[in-house]
DNA sequence: GCGTCCATGTAAATGGTTACATGATTAT
DNA sequence: ATAATCATGTAACCATTTACATGGACGC
């Protein structure tokens, strides 16, 4: 999904800034499962309105940068439904924590309990802040609601797995508690 | 984490080819948290190499191309190791499935319901591959099992949620049943 | 016969992230 | 004072994805 379909949708819940809309995909609804930054979303916004897919107003303000206020035309409106048309690539997760804790074995017990306390804890934020998160009456959708409600089942899943079964990775025994400069060569097993 | 790391990984488990390295990451182990494309792994298999941090034998087989089976060094597990050391990037995920649900209003009832339905089957197969993936009693790391239990765990919170709230979006009752080619306009909320 | 699995690799294109450049206001 | 928030934009860099090129074996 590129980031002028991205900006589409954001547009279609409210007229925004570029600013406005990068904190949507950091914080806010869409913040779960897809997120931008910036450097796609100013060029994507300029290519909107070149196309005649959004209109700008920019409401001058004092000092700082002209606030450039994006809404989303009729055609605009087309063009996201059929982008909507499209069989939906598929879904992309990436965790650089998971990968390292795999192979947790390598690592002294500190550094693991950390990993696992940071992990914890930035799911318990990313959950606290979609539950705070006000819901507009007006316009909250069924979609919204349950895409949100998806992300608050999901980061809740996350948090209790780890305090459930952090101890699978807290035990001692391991090869090395010491950060050894050799890692313990194990056996491999044979090619297949 | 770069594609030389993540196929350190992979030959820390065990010696493989470059495919059944992108199998480990398509289907693998390491399926729910990471995955690359041949377009990443033959060139950092090649550099690998180059560096020291990991041998190839080549098995000529009849007719195929021969097979590469690359093996990790001791400055591979060494450099590996340190790899793990920094500290991990944010997790990534994108869904341009929860993305098109968010929208499900635009959207007439019966594509609504086949994309839950894709999405329930694709979360659920997952889920029956990793349950059916054999696990190595041998090199079975803690590890190991925890990231294993985390997809399996994960999965299973996707399954059920669905299950339980796609009526959220299944009711007919939304703006447009028909594919109308004008979606009704919405009144938007005042730019803040 | 046709499609899929095994198996390797390269090249081009796409597109996103990061860093840079700028600067006032507001809250601590 | 200092940090964070508001606010826009560009350019270089990096990396992944996609398409291409090749081809035998095996099951349907």
């Amino acid at each position: 999904m590129d980031a002028k379909t991205l900006c589409l949708g954001s547009l279609m819940v409210g007229d925004a800034t570029g600013y406005e809309i990068r904190k949507m995909f950091e914080d806010g609804a869409f913040s779960c499962f897809h997120q931008i930054g910036y450097g796609s979303i100013y060029p994507a916004l300029s290519r909107l309105q070149a196309d005649g897919l959004a209109t700008v107003t920019e409401h001058d303000q004092d000092g700082r940068p002209g606030k450039k206020v994006y809404a989303i035309t009729e055609a605009g409106r087309r063009a996201f439904a059929e982008a909507l048309q499209g069989p939906p690539g598929a879904d992309s997760f990436r965790s650089d924590t998971l990968f390292i804790l795999a192979f947790g074995d390598l690592l002294p017990l500190e550094r693991r309990s950390a990993l696992l306390d940071a992990y914890s804890a930035i799911h318990a934020t990313l959950l606290r802040e979609l539950e705070e998160e006000p819901i507009d009456e007006e316009q909250c959708t069924p979609g919204h609601l349950f895409v949100r409600n998806y992300g608050l089942t999901i980061y809740k899943a996350i948090v209790k797995y780890i305090a459930d079964n952090r101890h699978l990775l807290e035990q001692p025994s391991q090869a090395t508690d010491d950060q050894a400069s050799t890692p313990t060569p194990r056996t491999h097993a044979k090619g297949r």
